[in-house]
DNA sequence: ATTAATGCAAATTCTTTGCACTAAA
DNA sequence: TTTAGTGCAAAGAATTTGCATTAAT
């Protein structure tokens, strides 16, 4: 799959919602698919944008994330990121050594929230799950300098 | 189990840490075994003390969960909450109908977490879990209001 | 032409900091 | 006494709002 979705496909889906394909909503996304890192913060965006307006990167960000374009990152100091979303429902891996993120679909957090629906009455409607740790490649890098 | 340790207990954790038990830290534990939910903002400490400076309050809000005397609790909207701590890894159950917030220890994300790591390399090393939906007493609720 | 969307600057919210002062040990 | 802890007011950060202006359809 790829890092993200087509230009195209976001700008049909936009259409789609009857909402204008401007400009400053075409840059962000451009803005979005240039970093380095598979990840970007709103300031990340904004400075990658100075002839954009603050109000409307943040603006065009949640409007994004509403449409599941992008999905937001919770990290272990508290901080916001954001990142392409693949869409539907996932959670993210988040390696503290070199902060890459991966998303996580396979597990099956479903099955949790049943038996504890089972358990205490508790019907679970949504969850937020972010996993922080080690990832392979860190694995890998500690193992050959050592 | 009570709703929230004796204050004797909570003020021999400080002294074993070699802090200083100050009026201050008495009153912010004060403040929150006083109010009506079981759970509270820095803004609900606040407002019940006026008399403690705001600066004091995030201080001491931060100390007590560093000491696990109170967690954070993450709501849908993203505003953070505080409550008492039942020590230890746990997740909340956060009622989007009353608001309620209940732990949740017994199911075990951990052997989730070891399937992750055997599957795509990736270490956990600690993860952020917060589930949303409705709890039993809603739902009875409903029930008898139909 | 219409009106959704933008840019700006100011306002908000939540939290932290610097520093002189106070009180726990 | 000593120095950890406090209060205040000011500074920050991250986001949001109001409103006149601009641009997509």
């Amino acid at each position: 799959m790829a890092k993200h979705p087509s230009l195209a496909a976001v700008v049909q889906r936009l259409e789609d919602r009857g909402l204008r394909v401007t400009a400053p909503r075409l840059s962000v996304l451009a803005a979005a698919a240039a970093g380095a890192e598979d990840q970007f913060s709103a300031e990340d965006i904004e400075s990658r944008l100075p002839q954009v307006g603050r109000a409307t990167i943040f603006r065009t960000l949640k409007l994004l994330v509403e449409m599941d374009v992008f999905c937001r990152v919770l990290l272990d100091d508290g901080n916001l990121r954001y990142r392409w979303s693949r869409r539907g429902h996932h959670h993210h891996l988040i390696c503290d050594s070199c902060g890459a993120i991966e998303d996580f679909t396979g597990c099956d957090v479903t099955t949790l929230m049943q038996d504890l629906a089972r358990r205490t009455g508790f019907t679970a409607r949504g969850h937020w799950l972010e996993v922080y740790g080690r990832c392979a490649a860190c694995h890998s890098r500690a193992a050959v300098s050592q």
